[in-house]
RNA sequence: GUGGGUAUAGCUCAGCUGGUUAGAGCGCCUGGUUGUGGUCCAGGAGGCCGAGGGUUCGAGUCCCUCUACUCACCCCA
């Protein structure tokens, strides 16, 4: 046996989860601000549910096997499926619906940096409504995410699924395979600049000339937010005015509740993924650009109803946990701990167990995080240990703090000593910024 | 999936055109200091050189296969 984690798997240490965990409270707390409930489902599915739902590329990337009773099964590939099974199969479902759900998918594709096999996919939904309180709704939670996180400088792109379709006939592509060679194209321009996408656009679909420039100048960001909206109908006519008009809604809702500042329009956010119907956003770190969208999504009308039979029009968010949290880390925005102890309870010497086990429950009833030393080790090693991991404060009951019912409370960083009762300890340590 | 790169101690890496017992820094352990960490000093442990096969008198070094990682494209989270 080699001790070795399939490709594209890997192990998460303490250190890491230490840091990860503190931003997931900060995710759960956000939602849950905004009245969202978790929701968990198995990470097994019918393959049956699974399939026919996505396209034939990510069918390839399904875990799909016989189980023991010879079922066709396949391990969630993404969470919007599970939530739309969900909605099929459970009726009485207070509606408008909405959840948040942060659990592993699992997808059988090519490893490379920052992609895996199997991932933690947050996902936040809103079931049932189609309108712009709605699609500001996720804008805002978006930005307040970000927010409590101690992001500060982000930009939300936002598009709309409707204004490509009036762009696509404006051009004059017809058929599916150059509405999607467009998209994916138009998706990134801001990535790849101008010159390259008129080589690619050429390329692809043989269009150039004064229609590419005229898209060009379309597409730019000069402008307040209502001058590119009414440039955008002005040139693409009746075909762009409900989802003009829908954007305009939203950006006023937006600067209502006081975010314009970090919500733009980018009419060249596309999207990868077919099933989107309306609005569609990213959002791009100012520091971090290289790390592409760290929280992304969009209004999807027909997806849920074509699983569930029944009309469910949707708008969710997907957050990159992991990219985002790689930023996060790269930023230095993440605290940095390797041990969740405020307190590492020295044991002195193997005849004073008693006390040090005691002092120990007597800090954790009090609200302290206590880590006992768990041999009567040199002092020396004990402490270390403590330094090692960061513990702030270390606690130590020898002879003469047995004798007089105290302790000897070390402050780590500064080396300052002190022998307190255990009230006093538990006053110090907590007025220290080390509790809870 | 296509094309390139890498794989030597826990970590980051040296190891020249194949040539004896494979090195450094950091970390780890022990001691200097049997009531105290971070600094310093001394000593020590730790490597089938990613796995398997081949060429050779001889392979960490050259060739092939596999595995894992990595960069670009693709796609996404």
């Amino acid at each position: 046996m080699k001790a070795q984690t399939l490709r594209g798997f890997r192990d998460y240490l303490p250190e890491e989860m230490l840091a990860k965990d503190q931003m997931l409270a900060t995710i759960r707390r956000v939602f849950e601000l905004h009245g969202y409930p978790p929701l968990m489902t198995p990470a097994l599915e019918y393959a049956s549910v699974l399939l026919g739902k996505i396209g034939d590329e990510e069918e390839m990337l399904l875990y799909r096997f016989l189980d023991h009773g010879e079922r066709d099964v396949a391990l969630r590939y993404d969470l919007t499926v599970p939530l739309a099974r969900v909605m099929a199969q459970h009726g009485g479902l207070q509606m408008p619906f909405r959840r948040y759900q942060i659990a592993p998918v699992w997808r059988a594709e090519k490893p490379a940096k920052g992609r895996f096999r199997e991932f933690l996919q947050c996902d936040v939904d809103l079931v049932g409504v189609d309108n712009a309180v709605a699609d500001s709704e996720m804008l805002l939670i978006g930005c307040f995410l970000l927010d409590a996180l101690g992001v500060t400088g982000y930009s939300l792109r936002v598009g709309h699924r409707g204004i490509l379709a009036a762009m696509i006939a404006w051009l004059g592509i017809e058929g599916g395979k150059a509405e999607r060679d467009f998209l994916r194209t138009f998706d990134k321009l801001k990535k790849i600049g101008p010159d390259r996408f008129k080589v690619e656009i050429d390329r692809l679909l043989g269009l150039g000339g004064e229609k590419v420039d005229a898209l060009l100048a379309l597409a730019g960001d000069s402008g307040s937010t209502s001058e590119i909206l009414g440039r955008l109908g002005e040139e693409l006519g009746e075909e762009a005015a409900e989802p003009l008009g829908r954007l305009e809604e939203v950006f006023a809702l937006v600067d209502g509740a006081g975010y314009s500042d970090h919500v733009k329009i980018d009419v060249t956010i596309a999207r990868g993924l077919s099933y989107y119907t309306g609005i569609i956003y990213e959002t791009f770190l100012d520091d971090m650009s290289d790390y592409g969208s760290v929280l992304s999504g969009g209004r999807y009308d027909q997806l849920i109803g074509s699983l569930s039979g029944k009309e469910f029009p949707a708008i969710g968010i997907s957050l990159g946990v992991d990219r985002l949290f790689s930023a996060l880390k790269e930023m230095g925005i993440l605290a940095q701990k390797s041990s969740p102890a405020d307190v590492l309870v020295v044991q002195f010497s193997e005849s004073k167990a008693r006390s040090s086990v005691q002092l120990a429950q007597r800090l954790r009833d009090a609200g302290i995080s206590a880590l006992l030393y768990p041999t009567a080790a040199k002092l020396k090693k004990q402490f270390q240990f403590a330094n090692n991991l960061q513990i702030p404060y270390t606690a130590v009951i020898g002879e003469e703090e047995e004798r007089t019912g105290t302790l000897q409370l070390k402050v780590m960083e500064s080396g300052e000593q002190f022998q307190l009762s255990l009230e006093d300890a538990v006053k110090r340590i907590l007025s220290g910024g080390g509790g809870q």
